[in-house]
DNA sequence: TTCAATGATTACTG
DNA sequence: CAGTAATCATTGAA
């Protein structure tokens, strides 16, 4: 019976607790794909599904016990009738199937919904994915000073995700997702996180240029990706490596630097809504330096070499809904 | 209410 | 299987 399975697989029928909410685990596990972290959700869920589960084996049992209930009486009744007139053992045995029937008839109704409200519960928690909450503050923050100041190379290691999502206080697949949705933002409009890449800059500037760490700040770097040689500061960012690059000098990760960059930043907040990007993106983060170091946003195309205007007005393909 | 920002999901790729 | 790209759905500011 479909039903039957349905239940029993759901965890709803079956042997009590441990192996049935094992099996709501599983099934809720294979059924979407979903990652074993969001605990709280789960072991809500887990609480409706046991709820259901113990109001479903309650009707059962009051059912199984009206069923006999009622077929001790009507063996009664047809007992009493048998003083009257014979009564034969197959009409008994009709009788009681045809309460049987009855019965069983009602339990499926029970089955069928139960499994509707599992169903529904399920339909909820799978809904219950998509909620969402922002990052708090700080955790955006840790997170976008890692980005910017990996630039070249926004790809953390498993460790270095690890280390994030402790600081952050999620977990490392929303780490992972974090970094998904931000290089792909990134790359589709440079220009709009440039002002972004510059306050990470100076921030990590700054955080390096006082002998770095502040505590809380930059966790383990794996893999700089640097193809020469990079400063030997704690925080030897592709920043700096960037501005190397650029202009053929070296640039001592210093005040004068963190000048420079605070320059540029208010420069960009004094300029009308006229103003392109291009050009502060071009000197703080060349595309093509970026891919000469890191190779990643191979197919990007730099504001600068094919349409200069490529700025605040342009489309923007993020908006489906 | 509108809309940009943003975290999550899905389909696909190498 | 980690990434990318597109999309969905919620959040929060205007």
């Amino acid at each position: 019976m479909r039903l039957d399975n349905m239940l029993l697989a759901e965890g709803v029928a079956g042997p009590e607790k441990g192996g049935g909410s094992a099996a709501a685990a599983a099934a809720a596990a294979a059924s979407g794909g979903v990652s074993p972290d969001n605990s709280i959700e789960h072991s809500d869920y887990r609480n409706k599904l046991s709820q259901i589960r113990q109001i479903y084996h309650a009707e059962l049992e009051k059912y199984e016990q009206a069923c006999n209930e009622f077929t001790t009486h009507v063996m009664n009744l047809l007992r009493e009738q048998s003083r009257t007139r014979p009564i034969s053992p197959k009409e008994i045995e009709r009788m009681v199937g045809i309460i049987h029937r009855k019965f069983s008839s009602i339990q499926m109704q029970l089955k069928q919904s139960t499994c509707e409200a599992v169903m529904i519960l399920r339909s909820r928690f799978l809904d219950a994915r998509r909620k969402r909450r922002n990052f708090s503050k700080q955790a955006t923050e840790v997170l976008n000073e890692y980005f910017y100041s990996h630039l070249s190379n926004p790809y953390p290691s498993e460790e270095a995700k690890e280390e994030l999502a402790k600081k952050c206080g999620i977990t490392v697949s929303q780490v992972s997702n974090w970094f998904g949705n931000k290089r792909i933002r990134y790359k589709k409009n440079i220009g709009k996180f440039q002002e972004e890449a510059n306050i990470y800059a100076v921030k990590t500037a700054v955080s390096a240029a006082q002998g770095g760490h502040s505590g809380a700040n930059s966790p383990t770097t794996p893999t700089s990706a640097g193809s020469g040689g990079s400063f030997n500061l704690s925080g030897s960012n592709d920043m700096f490596m960037a501005m190397q690059g650029l202009n053929g000098d070296s640039y001592p990760p210093s005040q004068l630097v963190i000048f420079i960059f605070s320059k540029v930043e208010s420069l960009h907040h004094t300029m009308g809504p006229g103003y392109n990007d291009s050009l502060s993106a071009n000197q703080m983060y060349s595309p093509r330096e970026i891919r000469a170091n890191g190779g990643w946003q191979e197919a990007v195309t730099p504001s600068s070499v094919t349409s200069p205007t490529e700025g605040p007005g342009s489309v923007h393909s993020d908006t489906s809904n």
